[in-house]
RNA sequence: GUUCUCUUAGCUCAGCUGGAUAGAGCAACUGCCUUCUAAGCAGUAGGUCAAAGGUUCGAAUCCUUUAGGGAACGCCA
């Protein structure tokens, strides 16, 4: 597609030599869409060009304009209030875009960079079910995902499990002693939540011990006893490791029934386990050539002081890995893995101080990726008492989330009663469809940046700025194309009214705010310009009749700009993985 | 203590590299379904963009300081 933005750049710079003898860089010349509020389609920023013009804004602005007017053959008028020069287009340059997108359903789609990028996101602990915060954490990886790869990017998603450690031996340790040999299948219970209830009990026979007999938690005989099975299975404790395989395997297979019904997927999945020895290799390597040094106690450190940091163990003093030495050997075989131009990690803000240690102390090492690792930080999800925090039982299960917002779903439609003709597996499937629709741009409108403040007891919107709203838009747009399809019309000439200008403006801007979006790593740009057509397409569904408009070449044009807004909808629907109904 | 981050209408949020009179939704109040789907549209009301300085032709946006919320600075992950 050919945009009309380089070439009134060009003819301002050639403008600015003919008329002032000047030189204007192209980064300095200002040009956006006119604001709907005047007449116009683009416009032209007139103050940086006073400088070099030494005349007022509206001298520079109508010498400039009448350049362009004489010059740009697209232009058709201009005006000037103040220094803004507004610069109306030519019917014809609309009525082309137009029909060059509305057979496109991928308008919005950038070209290619030839880039790779591995993106990870959700990084769960394989001994509890998902709660918001992976929600929100893997929404926004994987609509981030679906943008970067929007973006002319080639991206391939990556999960983490944090498999080992003593919190996963406290859950195999309960089980082992409290669960007499019952299975999430005989226990009737979703893996996930099987293996978190464990996690669980142990806790709480961890207090009661800790209490009954006045001492520490980590003194109690329990934790001993789970430290030694910490022990036991890096040693390679056959038993303990069959054990350990199995309860990961329960929890692996209900998390895949979470990720498959909010309708999220990964390309890999890494373990800790099978990483944290290279991790480990790699400190003592960075040991040996002097980047790390060994401090009186044995323990291998980094010293990041002049990079404004402290100093930062590596390895403890009995040689054992820490988090910190994992990450370092994941980033590693990631890199073996895909070679990519850029390694993103989706993580909570909470991290912001550990992702920049890990870039340091992989760039202290020379790893010739470390420059590319980059952290997309994102704010929590709280609740109106205060942080997600399972171990203090202040959370909102994913599963409850998603089962609650399918039933709201459920019974909204049941009220509207719109779509009765529907089999009971289409309506299931629409139920999920707007349900999910609705939590997810809920949270995926909201800047990534920001916090959010999550109450259970107000349900989500489904009126006004959220998912089924544009999700409504698009069916009642599709209801229209049921009735008389879209098709691309040669020698155009019909005159768009000022709101279709406005929708065909949006349509225009929609690959520049596809590239703002990536470029700031927030879906909630594509949310908010999502929004603002499906808004702007409402309104003019109210104000004019689009197959009873009084002629042959009004409907069938409006009919392409319907279906054009439909495309661009489901375009950006998609992104944020949500699905665009054709009925609801 | 140090660093990071946030603060825009009663509430939840937009406002992209500084640009025209700061915009939506929810909640409140008025209207509009015998005409393409009313999960909609039109309207009323609601603001010292936390505060003060600074830079600029121009600041919600950039800089400094202050206040308030959150987080990090673990040999937890």
């Amino acid at each position: 597609m050919n945009t009309i933005e380089p070439i009134l750049i060009s003819h301002t710079i050639e403008a600015v030599k003919e008329l002032y003898q000047g030189e204007i860089q192209a980064s300095q010349i200002n040009i956006t869409a006119t604001r709907k509020e005047f007449d116009g389609d683009f416009t032209l920023m007139i103050f940086p060009l006073v400088k070099i013009s030494k005349k007022t804004p509206e001298q520079t602005a109508e010498e400039i304009g009448a350049y362009l007017l004489k010059h740009v053959e697209a232009i058709e008028n201009y005006n000037i209030i103040k220094g803004f020069l507004n610069l109306k287009l030519q019917n014809a340059f609309w009525a082309n875009f137009l029909s060059a997108i509305v057979t496109k359903e991928n308008h919005g789609q950038l070209a290619n960079t030839g880039k790779k990028i591995i993106l990870e996101y959700t990084g769960p602990n394989s001994n509890k079910p998902l709660h918001l915060g992976h929600v929100r954490n893997m929404l926004l990886g994987y609509s981030l995902s679906n943008l970067l790869s929007a973006a002319g990017n080639d991206v391939t998603r990556l999960n983490i499990y944090n498999d080992r450690g003593i919190a996963i031996c406290k859950s195999m340790y309960a089980w082992q002693t409290q669960a007499h040999g019952l299975t999430p299948d005989t226990a009737k219970e979703k893996g996930d939540h099987f293996v978190g209830k464990y996690y669980a009990l142990y806790s709480k026979l961890e207090k009661e011990e800790s209490e009954a007999k006045g001492i520490k938690p980590e003194e109690t005989d329990i934790a001993k006893a789970c430290k030694k099975m910490l022990l036991d299975w890096e040693a390679g404790d056959e038993q303990l490791i069959r054990l350990w395989k199995e309860m990961n395997q329960w929890v692996y297979d209900a998390h895949q029934v979470t990720f498959d019904s909010i309708g999220i997927s990964f390309d890999k999945v890494y373990y800790e386990s099978e990483n944290y020895l290279l991790g480990k290799q790699m400190v003592l390597d960075g040991l040996a050539k002097g980047v790390y040094y060994k401090r009186a106690d044995g323990a291998v450190c980094v010293d990041l002081t002049a990079d404004g940091l402290d100093e930062k163990v590596l390895l403890r003093p009995d040689g054992t890995s820490i988090y910190l030495t994992q990450d370092i050997g994941v980033a590693h075989q990631r890199y073996e893995d895909y070679h990519p131009d850029r390694s993103l990690y989706v993580v909570g803000n909470e991290q912001d101080y550990h992702f920049k240690v890990l870039k340091l102390c992989l760039q202290k090492l020379g790893e010739p990726y470390a420059d590319g690792v980059e952290h997309i930080s994102y704010g929590l999800v709280e609740l109106p008492n205060g942080r997600l925090k399972s171990r203090e039982g202040n959370i909102v299960d994913a599963d409850d989330l998603i089962q609650g917002v399918l039933e709201i779903a459920a019974e909204r439609t049941k009220e509207q009663g719109k779509v009765d003709s529907l089999s009971a597996t289409e309506l299931q499937k629409l139920y999920r469809t707007i349900g999910l629709g609705a939590l997810k741009y809920f949270i995926l409108k909201v800047a990534a940046a920001k916090r959010i403040v999550f109450n259970p007891e107000e349900s989500i919107d489904f009126q006004g700025n959220t998912g089924p709203f544009i999700q409504y838009t698009h069916a009642r747009i599709c209801s229209i194309l049921r009735k008389k399809e879209a098709a691309p019309i040669a020698n155009n000439t019909y005159e768009f009214n000022e709101l279709e200008k406005e929708l065909l403006s949006l349509l225009y801007h929609l690959p520049h705010a596809i590239k703002a979006a990536a470029d700031a790593m927030d879906p909630a740009i594509v949310a908010n310009n999502m929004y603002e057509l499906a808004k702007t397409y409402s309104k003019y569904y109210s104000a004019y009749k689009i197959l009873n408009a009084e002629d042959e070449s009004t409907i069938q044009n409006r009919i392409n700009l319907s279906k054009a807004v439909a495309n661009a909808i489901k375009f950006s629907l998609n992104i944020l993985s949500i699905d665009a109904p054709e009925r609801m």
